[in-house]
RNA sequence: GGCCCCGUCGUCUAGCCUGGUCUAGGACACCGGCCUUUCAAGCCGGAGGUCGCGGGUUCAAAUCCCGCCGGGGCCA
């Protein structure tokens, strides 16, 4: 068998939607499993939606993934010469006529079919035309379009490789357009000549291109190309079941890469949206999922995208990171907010380097480190509501004040001798250490929760602990900042 | 409306081809416990599915057959 061969083929009228990122990945992992090709061919012929913005994102977003092509990327808009080549062919052999009927004939005819039930497919009027007919109308120049002649009788089948055999009768397709009155062609003949001549040998794509296969299949049979193998790939839906959608939130890949996404969280997530490892261990690098990828185990039903889950792996994924490259990736966000500069002086990087561990294990998001870490970089302008109460407990506030003399004395404030210190105070005041440790924490972050105290203490340094708590015992004697 | 596809815990799914080991397994989410200065993470445990419904075949069906229902996609 010749080398396999696969390809992705987004229109560049949109950006790159995490649908179409599934099946590029999909076809990259069959591509890479079989030590085949991957191609990537943008399909721009609808002139008016295509927009370079679109295009730029989605060769981003599919660089992002780590989902890279072979050889050069194939332009629809720069092959029309291979169109019109191959439409003249089937006209040559009378698989393929004009039609010169107008686009308010057509209208009109689809709305008396409709009205008497019928289906509304092309009447194949033009194609009953006479040759002199056709040639007195072309020379009149009437503008037209080139119509398939689908064989009136028949069926076509083909075996789906994740869904067995589908069938389609041919009286049920009509003489579909191949060639539009401006020259360019229509998706389904474009699609089928350039995965001829690109050598595609297997179309993996969603099941929403079921219903075109039977017309590509006729394409394939009367140009004379060899039929690749066909896969097609369960939807991805919204909460709903519907295929999903902006109406379901954020659904251009590009949004989760925002929301600090990380492409290897992306890549594993979706290849469980319709593929399932054998061992059932979910979490796989990509050269494990290069490896044990089979497209026959593809699974037919409709997965929904649940954000909850990738936000979890999201998480894990983070979590295995080191703190060095994680410190990295949070630079953006850290600079954005104003923290940090882009690129971070030295100060600065040493300080993100010491408190990223402490976020870390917390963060399911990039974009959550910000709220994280909020207290390194800014006081509290407020105490959250437990924090308050917390705060405005009896002698708190002389715990508090007390606290803070003995840390200014401290010669090294390192997370040993901040606890030291606590822990010792609690001691002579014949507290449990966490009657301490809960009002100073709320002192110093404004909140209940977080990283370790005697951690975030530690990477905040003296003079911002010790600031803090003399800010807060001030607070509950006055009762605000 | 026509054609086509799909249907196992809320979600992703294993099992279905080759019927029994399935009193249906795993993961996310949820609940509880442990750990701990809190949160998170981690570990342990729990709840959650009449396998869309109905019939049939069979000693035995999530698994095979038939019918139905539901959902979705495409065409406009």
């Amino acid at each position: 068998m010749s080398e396999i061969c696969v390809r992705i083929a987004p229109s560049p009228t949109g950006y790159l939607h995490v649908g179409t990122a599934r099946t590029a990945l999909f076809n990259w992992l069959f591509a890479r499993k079989n030590k085949g090709k991957f191609l990537l061919r943008i399909e721009d012929t609808d002139r008016e939606r295509s927009k370079p913005e679109f295009e730029r994102d989605i060769i981003e977003g599919l660089k992002w993934l780590g989902l890279d092509w072979d050889g050069n990327i194939v332009y629809q808009s720069q092959r029309l010469d291979l169109y019109h080549r191959e439409a003249q062919r089937l006209v040559e052999m009378g698989k393929a006529y004009p039609c010169f009927c107008t686009q308010e004939e057509l209208e009109q005819r689809k709305r008396e079919m409709l009205a008497k039930g019928a289906a509304p497919k092309y009447d194949r009027k033009c194609r009953r035309l006479s040759i002199e007919e056709r040639e007195r109308l072309i020379k009149e120049g009437r503008p037209y379009v080139l119509r398939f002649a689908m064989p009136l009788e028949g069926e076509v089948v083909f075996n789906d490789i994740v869904r067995g055999k589908i069938r389609f009768a041919n009286r049920e397709l009509d003489d579909f357009v191949i060639l539009k009155s401006d020259g360019f062609p229509t998706y389904n003949f474009a699609c089928v000549v350039d995965d001829h001549d690109m050598g595609i040998t297997h179309v993996i794509r969603g099941e929403d291109h079921i219903s075109n296969t039977p017309r590509q299949l006729h394409l394939y049979m009367a140009l004379g190309y060899d039929l690749p193998q066909f896969a097609h790939l369960p939807l991805l839906l919204g909460s709903d079941r519907s295929k999903l959608s902006k109406r379901h939130g954020a659904v251009s890949l590009n949004e989760y890469r925002k929301m600090g996404i990380l492409p290897e969280a992306m890549v594993n997530f979706l290849a469980l949206l319709g593929w399932y490892p054998r061992d059932q261990q979910e979490i796989k690098s990509r050269e494990q999922l290069i490896a044990e990828f089979e497209l026959s185990d593809v699974k037919p039903s409709g997965a929904i995208f649940d954000l909850e889950k990738l936000l979890w792996m999201n998480g894990h994924y983070i979590r295995q990171k080191q703190p060095e490259e994680l410190a990295k990736m949070l630079v953006p966000c850290f600079a954005q907010k104003g923290w940090v500069h882009d690129p971070p002086t030295e100060e600065e990087w040493h300080y993100l380097l010491q408190l990223t561990p402490l976020i870390q294990e917390r963060m399911r998001t990039l974009s959550e480190s910000t709220d994280l870490a909020d207290f390194f970089y800014r006081e509290p302008e407020s105490y959250d509501e437990k924090a308050q109460s917390r705060l405005m407990r009896e002698g708190v506030a002389d715990c508090l004040l007390e606290l803070s003399n003995r840390l200014e004395t401290l010669e090294e404030f390192t997370v040993e001798q901040v606890e030291k210190t606590v822990r010792q105070l609690a001691a002579e005041k014949g507290l449990k250490a966490s009657e301490i440790i809960h009002p100073t924490r709320a002192a110093i972050t404004g909140r209940m929760e977080g990283p370790s105290l005697f951690h975030l203490m530690a990477v905040l340094g003296k003079e911002r602990c010790v600031g803090r708590l003399k800010r807060a015992v001030q607070f509950i004697k006055i009762g605000r900042l």
